[in-house]
DNA sequence: CGAATGCTTCGACTACGATCGAAGTATGAA
DNA sequence: TTCATACTTCGATCGTAGTCGAAGCATTCG
């Protein structure tokens, strides 16, 4: 009966309340400050201290000093993964937040999962990148195919540097929101940033919306278009 | 604050000691009883049932009547990829079990991840069906290519069978104790119960160690080398 | 140097939930 | 019907862990 990790140590570091706001806080990608962190997480500095310390020494959370400031953010993208996938599980059993707030269309239509594009527009780009045969997914590996390649390289993203990432280029990740696939990896990392150079979309600071401009959002229409 | 899903629910439920060793039983992807789980977890019958219907509640388990006794299994291996996804964080964490006993070399040679072949063996099975190009994996997805095709039917698996199922044939599954890629999905699964009918390996029933007989580990050596 | 800000540590309070004994329900066997 | 087995519900107890006030460090700024 004693075999293998201590899953319940993990768990039970994300099943608090108070850590688990945290942690789906910093899903956002961005590094958050203990200040910060306590009011995402409505608790007292005191207490989100305690919290954050007991996360880092769980090892989920990678801490930066900075000056008189102390940035906590998640500690590679397993970790974004499992909490992902937490979010399906709770998801799917229908134990959906009670507040289901104006925030909550938003969230659905465009939103940040750790550093690449979610929701339905996240779901949108993924099965019009799969019809046009720019990614196969065979049995349970993504691909980048040649064509694929091409039109990455076109649209301005350049294939090289990310080959350089030690992490996987495309990834498959599961929405929470659409049940279904989107794209991860360094290359969904990739897509979400050019978005943002181009001005096609900002993150909001606060909460994980995606915000796409008009223009923005015909342009990535035409793009993914799925006819 | 309050976006997504209630993540803590889920985390808090799997975070219960007594009820992290009965989900990591149910890894083993048997369908076990009350007592049986109770036992597992060091817990009364009591105690157990309680259990049980919270994490039936939370529709990480499936269970089934029969008879007088009352079987669970996990849900789905959404479950099961999520707990795995755990163990590994767990494991990466150093926070492995205290008590590492004997059984623990056996578990990280061979073991059952749900349903299918995982540690020293499943990642050793996988490297050398990436390395001969029986699976590709780009990016993202893991595919079996049409030399895979030929070699896996060669072995006794029907794919016509394996591809009429509603799960991915092929899935990668991230090893807790090796930190490395194995094969899930159904034709993992496949691969698992041909060896229990060639009598190359067994099951034990306690744990989730996989035991090959002698000859079957040679004749599994010869199969999946690594040259 | 003090004053202010950001975070951590300490200590005490509180509440939630895990636990088990005992009683209750359901299924199967004699 | 009566007894046995498998499980569930109830009620009481007990610990652990989350919470915050207050005090203690550390860093920056004037």
């Amino acid at each position: 009966m004693k075999e293998g990790p201590d899953i319940a140590r993990v768990a039970a570091l994300i099943g608090d309340p108070a850590r688990a706001n945290m942690l789906t806080t910093l899903m956002s990608g961005k590094a958050l400050t203990v200040s910060e962190l306590a009011e995402e997480a409505g608790v007292t500095i005191q207490t989100a201290s305690s919290h954050l310390s007991k996360l880092n020494e769980g090892g989920l959370l990678r801490p930066r000093k900075q000056g008189r400031h102390k940035y906590f953010s998640l500690a590679n993208d397993e970790v974004a993964h499992v909490l992902e996938g937490l979010m399906g599980l709770a998801a799917g059993s229908g134990h959906l937040r009670k507040r289901t707030g104006p925030k909550d269309a938003e969230l659905r239509q465009a939103r940040v999962c750790y550093n690449h594009l979610a929701g339905d527009m996240g779901t949108q780009m993924f099965d019009s990148l799969m019809t046009r045969g720019h990614l196969i997914l065979d049995d349970d590996t993504l691909k980048l195919t040649a064509a694929g390649e091409i039109f990455v390289s076109n649209f301005g993203i350049d294939l090289t540097v990310l080959h350089k990432s030690r992490s996987p280029l495309c990834r498959e990740c599961l929405d929470w929101s659409e049940r279904r696939s989107h794209l991860a990896g360094s290359l969904g990392r990739a897509f979400l940033s050019r978005f943002e150079y181009l001005s096609w979309a900002r993150r909001d600071q606060k909460t994980r919306v995606v915000s796409f401009s008009p223009h923005g959002a015909k342009e990535f229409e035409q793009l993914f278009s799925i006819k």
